[in-house]
DNA sequence: AGCTTATTTGAGTGATCACTCAAGTGTGAT
DNA sequence: ATCACACTTGAGTGATCACTCAAATAAGCT
């Protein structure tokens, strides 16, 4: 039989990120993947070694992405608060094929797996904390800022901020009605915004500490 | 072969709802459903007709349960505001194999299942939309006993509330750090408990009304 | 052009899947 | 005691699972 032209690893790793997060991993079998990944048994097991293999590495990727996507936002933002808040707005608006409006990945392998996926679950904790990491710098950075007020506790902040955009993104996920959707969302994005210390006051104290 | 005793209905259910909460509906295999509820296929397929019906049955039974349990909380609360902030409390408290550990049955199930499981994605829908209704119920028990504002939207409160009740029974799950896990239900709680009007001015609110 | 190496294929492996059904056994009625 | 019916069994069904490997083909080197 004619041989296909050699795999792209990116493509690949981006179509089984895209299936098992769509299907989860137990529910994914060999035969979705030869079809999303356009390989066959023969070359998937020579280039991932193994299905758990590839679930991880697609894990990876769905974390390097989120993790530069999450850093960019950082470096780009004026306001690391109104862009943390804009995040949460951001899953309200989404349609139900973006990828904001399923449950975070990590999340998603984590309520998923068994215990017989050790391995698969130590992954996802540990990128979660990663993530969490994350957005501890961006309260940090809001607070440099003058947008938090000095006795702010970023990690605090930060684990409260990840969860509820965990939750949001799973709301999002369960189709519960748009409009209470996007009211959730609202709450959510203002109550961190809400957490910024007035403009005035800012200027002000980064007059003084200058 | 000697044969069983008659299967318990409510024993069996409350097996299988045990093991589908822990392993999920595509990881729970037919062999794992004989071992937990102690009956041979020809049993199963006889009581419960498929696997699917089965784990409907499963989550039905985990719907009451929740429901019934919550209503009695609303029931015997003196302060339903107090009770709803507790049972943020209580997540954090657990410990690794009780139920308040899991994620929520109805969220892992639709967080879990695939496009080919639409029944129960629908059942586990409804049962969230029911769910928020008694959360809805007890918002408005709160508001009658005087412990919200007037203006306060119950509807709105319980949507917020269900989806962090749901967020923190992901993290319990998730096992981030015990310490980090109490702040955030303690934050949680006490946001629940802010929502509050004072004492003193419910009390004469209450008079006046009388 | 020929050869070696790398890569892909896809039929096939052994195991497991959800589910079936003929046979065996317990129960209740007569 | 006998019989009919209800219930359980567990070997077996057809399908699918994750994965393998001998064979075929493309690429690169000489």
């Amino acid at each position: 039989m004619k041989r296909a032209r050699p795999y792209d690893r990116e493509a690949a790793l981006d179509a089984a990120l895209n299936l098992f997060w769509t299907r989860g991993y137990h529910a994914t079998s060999l035969k979705d993947l030869e079809a999303a990944l356009d390989m066959k048994p023969g070359s998937i097991y020579a280039a991932f070694s193994s299905k758990e293999a590839l679930y991880l590495a697609a894990l990876e990727r769905y974390f390097r992405q989120n993790r530069d996507s999450l850093r960019t936002i950082g470096e780009e933002a004026g306001s690391p608060l109104k862009a943390l808040a804009d995040l949460m707005r951001n899953v309200a608006r989404c349609s139900n094929d973006d990828p904001n409006c399923r449950p975070c990945m990590l999340i998603k392998t984590l309520v998923d797996v068994t215990t017989d996926d050790d391995e698969i679950a130590r992954y996802s904790r540990q990128y979660l904390d990663e993530m969490r990491g994350e957005f501890v710098s961006l309260f940090e950075l809001a607070k440099s800022k003058g947008e938090l007020p000095p006795d702010a506790d970023p990690v605090r902040l930060a684990r409260r901020y990840q969860s509820e955009l965990s939750a949001l993104k799973i709301e999002a996920h369960c189709a519960i009605d748009r409009e209470g959707l996007f009211a959730l969302a609202e709450d959510l994005a203002q109550q961190v915004e809400q957490l910024r210390v007035s403009p005035g006051k800012a200027k002000k104290r980064a007059k003084r500490s200058s």
